[in-house]
DNA sequence: ATTGGTGCAAATCCTTTGCAATAGC
DNA sequence: GCTATTGCAAAGGATTTGCACCAAT
């Protein structure tokens, strides 16, 4: 079934392991891209609905799951109690505000060769590195040391 | 009051800040310091209780987030559900097991300047950076794919 | 026709909240 | 004595589970 031409990397990737091509996985991927990067699983879920009304959350989830699995979708935790989703594929990090819980991305050289190095030496393979910062934004530093 | 010697600093940090020196977080951050790195906040429960049977949850949670706050313990998420809480004060990094869920430290040295500025430049202040790697641990990668 | 995916409802887990009682200052 | 801190009970929110139905292959 096509929904969108550019959620074609996905089809072909469902076919080459056998999993099934479906809307709700077309359209998951197609609104994650849209939205943009950091969302919530219950913002996907809105977003999807209006394409798929009637769309479960046990299905968002587990369709988030997979387009992980399938690296096309990363996942992070910010220490708000939400995990964030972001399709974005630039190498990229991410800044919470510890007072308000704003996420923004942050384009910077990382180099993770090292801590990699150090993890494959433990006996991890196949890693990936999330890097998150945690700070106060500006909006909130003026507001709790007003001028 | 005090529980031992070797969180004294945790006392001077209250009272510099007119807080309360308690033994709930007396107690909270020896225990921690004691379970060492990446503990979750049942753990710290338990481990508490055995020497003040009673505390509650609610205090675990109110005294972690003050210990965090003060800059004596790390908390991060690993993309499980709970929150992990780590009283290790050299710089380090995280690396999880997708498939098992195991926290390992990883010992090795990240430079953080260039998404610390990033994020400074965004507006950003005060900034602590997290770096979580995500892969197989040997274990689950023998038992996944078998000789 | 098979069986993997989905939707529904409910459960579970982690964390926070409201309020009265307690204990540090 | 004053009030921050605690304990209790309960609520809240995110995610997962069990099971019956549906739809992709």
């Amino acid at each position: 079934m096509m929904i969108e031409a550019d959620t074609s990397d996905l089809a072909e990737a469902l076919r080459a392991r056998g999993r099934r091509v479906t809307s709700q996985r077309l359209v998951v991927l197609r609104e994650l891209r849209r939205l943009g990067s950091h969302v919530t699983a219950e913002e996907v879920h809105a977003a999807v609905a209006e394409s798929l009304p009637g769309v479960s959350a046990p299905t968002i989830y587990a369709t988030l799951d997979l387009l992980v699995e399938l690296g096309l979708v990363r996942r992070f935790a910010t220490g708000g109690t939400a995990q964030l989703y972001d399709a974005r594929q630039e190498p990229h990090q991410h800044v919470v505000c510890r007072s308000c819980g704003r996420v923004e991305d942050v384009d910077a050289d990382l180099d993770v060769t090292l801590p990699e190095a150090a993890a494959a030496a433990s006996g991890f393979q196949d890693l990936t590195a999330e890097l998150v910062l945690q700070g106060l934004c500006g909006d909130c530093a003026r507001r709790l040391s007003p001028v």
